[in-house]
DNA sequence: GATTTTTTTCTCGACAGTCGAGAAATTTAC
DNA sequence: GTAAATTTCTCGACTGTCGAGAAAAAAATC
């Protein structure tokens, strides 16, 4: 509130609701978009009429008029208004997708990341090469890329694209913004992964409960434990925060964790934690760099069968989770978890530790256990929150720009 | 971003803006106010001549130039708009304010509180009798009683002013709203006590640091331990919560709590946890009512001196607090932590074991130590508080509620 | 095939809000 | 007494939204 308003900023406000509204509900009609957004039709037709002009939607082709009356224009984004890439770090890989302004993939490839340790900075050429790669195969200008989103475990900088921690390059940051500027005149922005799960996952529970929808968190299990947040604020849009919540303290001086500090949550729910505790080794050991599956597959074998150390560390690794839901609970208002990611095929035996773990705290024992549920699929829902968070945010500086280029040749009365 | 704009919501913004500035600077004169909103000197004229014909604001009377040129006219809140009535309740006492529309302070009394645990209901019946006695020794009029502001320590609903859990009556909800619908037209709000001095904090800090301000974390130390968060959100306003902290985990299966849980924070580092560890009381003992400072003041005295338990007992609960901090700032961002309270004259009893307890965490070492500092006079910052967020949403109430009011003898032209 | 009905889109005038520029008011300086 | 300085107020231009009704276009009906 310690700004002012204007009437343009009204223009502007309302001309990305118009914009949020045809990304979410598909191509629509003039009589549509005024349904959805309560503005009146004069006004849609204003704003749609300059949206026009300035090239950013377009009049779709004839439909086969259904029903009587005057057949319906349909309105939807111009394709070629502009792109976007999306560039996913994985543990190993990195996956480049572009995608055009309607939100439609046009290409898509990935590349094995080495496992060496030297780096950070032979990391950033190999995402230079790659975005220069998805381009020159695309035939598309280089102007034509407004916004290159990316994302990547470990913990953001929330203003800046700088990625402060990351469980690949440890304390080594990676300022993404200064890295791409000598390439591209597209604004980057970097997210957290489980960010973009809990930005998925609540454009999705809004879209089925409307106005109920208050908040919920996502909670993603592999090599790190990932969280993400995502909450509705007072006027309708969505909060998502990441906060970093596998390196939570756990226990005071417990488990020694990747990041060198002792009894983090992720010392005890990490897949390395899982295999330091079946094996009995101590737990001031130095974590395994990388686990393959396969491994953990076998102590989750074992512990289904009844064999008790590899039971224990996957109830172990529960508990860890449990108690540090329940702390993010007390931190803030009750919601729904979605768990999700790899570890989700373990779910059965990680269950009891994270019920008990949560059943341990006053927040759950005075409103009761959250609903926990298992989401597949989480490489869609990453994915997915890209698009949501990257369209919208590419439509807000299409419209601050200014909506009034295209042809001026107007200039002819009568 | 889900709702539409208009020119009227401009203008009510622009309205609530003009109040906003002259609450945080005093009486303005025009020039000022548009200097401080970046309004044009046309609009201010346009918005400060619709508030004073609503009877809101009043030109007062000329100030005795100082400097050449027309003199300025101040503008000020009209007293006589409207008054707040504010209801502090703490541990011993419910302490009751009239402030009148321009903040001042008209009259308060306190009354006692019984310490019978009868509790919620007989409470209730207290404070609509307390109510009752403060309007009726004012004289004012019970329809200009635009709002009654209440705060407690405990867990309040965000939505509504509803008392979820407090130390006081426990589980016994008690529902403010429909208590005190059937005296009162105005409206009632409930804070927790503790968010009550981060908004102030908040707002002291702006003051001083401008846009620089970021966060800021209150801690409150006493019987019972609170927390209060504020963030600046991406428009300019303050985002304030209040955490459910002292019954936040601190360790699983740990010291019984007055709760009734085991191994929140509040089980050591509130008053009669310091106690129980002081003398070497089981820690699964059911905990004191009620504690007396000086039995406390007792125990920091032998600490000082070189007592092992004593000292023991205030450097455990210090770790609880740095334990639990070091949590809150794993799911926040870095902030400076304002510790407030009674508790504050042991503080350098706990802080080592604060600063013990935050370092043994990930982000402290990555990010670093956070700030902590001291802060005396809580109870000014809970009044000063109440203000702030009463008097706001006042100001907005009487705006959205329509300034259009006052004599509309304006219909003779020329 | 002409007319009516239905549905959608577009246009016009009214109204609300902000802004810049300059007029009006009013005091101090010389 | 006049000029300069400073503050407040007013006017016209511009931008924005809205409701109502005109215009467009296809299906239904006679």
């Amino acid at each position: 509130m310690l700004t002012k308003s204007s009437t343009e900023l009204v223009r502007q406000r309302n001309s990305v609701l118009v914009l949020a509204t045809l990304r979410r509900h598909g191509p629509l009609a003039h009589t549509e978009i005024s349904d959805h957004t309560r503005l009146s039709s004069a006004t849609v037709s204003a704003i749609t009429a300059d949206l026009e002009r300035a090239q950013i939607i377009e009049k779709s082709e004839q439909q086969p008029a259904s029903g009587r009356g005057r057949p319906r224009v349909l309105l939807r984004q111009r394709r070629d208004c502009g792109y976007l890439i999306v560039v996913i770090i994985s543990s190993d890989a990195v996956q480049y997708s572009l995608v055009d302004y309607s939100g439609k993939l046009i290409d898509r490839f990935s590349e094995e990341r080495s496992h060496d340790p030297d780096g950070a900075a032979r990391f950033v050429t190999g995402v230079r090469e790659g975005l220069e790669r998805i381009l020159s195969r695309s035939r598309i200008e280089r102007e034509k890329v407004l916004l290159i989103s990316i994302s990547s475990k470990g913990l953001v900088n929330s203003s800046e694209p700088v990625l402060v921690w990351s469980p690949i390059f440890g304390s080594d940051q990676i300022d993404f913004e200064s890295a791409l500027k000598p390439d591209w005149k597209a604004k980057v922005i970097l997210d957290n992964e489980t960010l973009l799960v809990a930005a998925a996952l609540g454009a999705r529970e809004e879209n089925v409960k409307g106005a109920d929808f208050r908040s919920l968190a996502a909670l993603s299990l592999g090599h790190s434990i990932g969280l993400g947040i995502v909450r509705r604020t007072s006027h309708g849009g969505h909060d998502v925060s990441a906060p970093n919540f596998g390196h939570m303290l756990h226990m005071a001086n417990g488990g020694l964790c990747r990041c060198g500090t002792r009894g983090c949550i992720e010392a005890y729910a990490g897949f390395y934690a899982i295999l330091r505790t079946a094996f009995e080794v101590p737990l001031d050991t130095i974590p395994a760099k990388f686990v393959p599956l396969a491994e953990l597959d076998k102590i989750a074998a074992r512990a289904r069968q009844g064999h008790r150390i590899s039971g224990f560390a996957f109830r172990q690794a529960g508990l860890a989770l449990g108690n540090g839901l329940s702390r993010m609970l007390s931190l803030t208002e009750r919601m729904p978890i979605a768990i999700t990611g790899v570890g989700t095929r373990y779910y059965d035996l990680l269950r009891q530790g994270i019920e008990e773990g949560l059943g341990q705290s006053h927040v759950v024992r005075m409103e009761g256990m959250p609903e926990l549920r298992v989401v597949a699929d989480e490489q869609i829902l990453v994915f997915e929150g890209h698009l949501n968070r990257a369209l919208a945010v590419i439509d807000e500086d299409i419209v601050v720009a200014g909506v009034q280029g295209g042809t001026e040749d107007v200039s002819v009365p009568k």
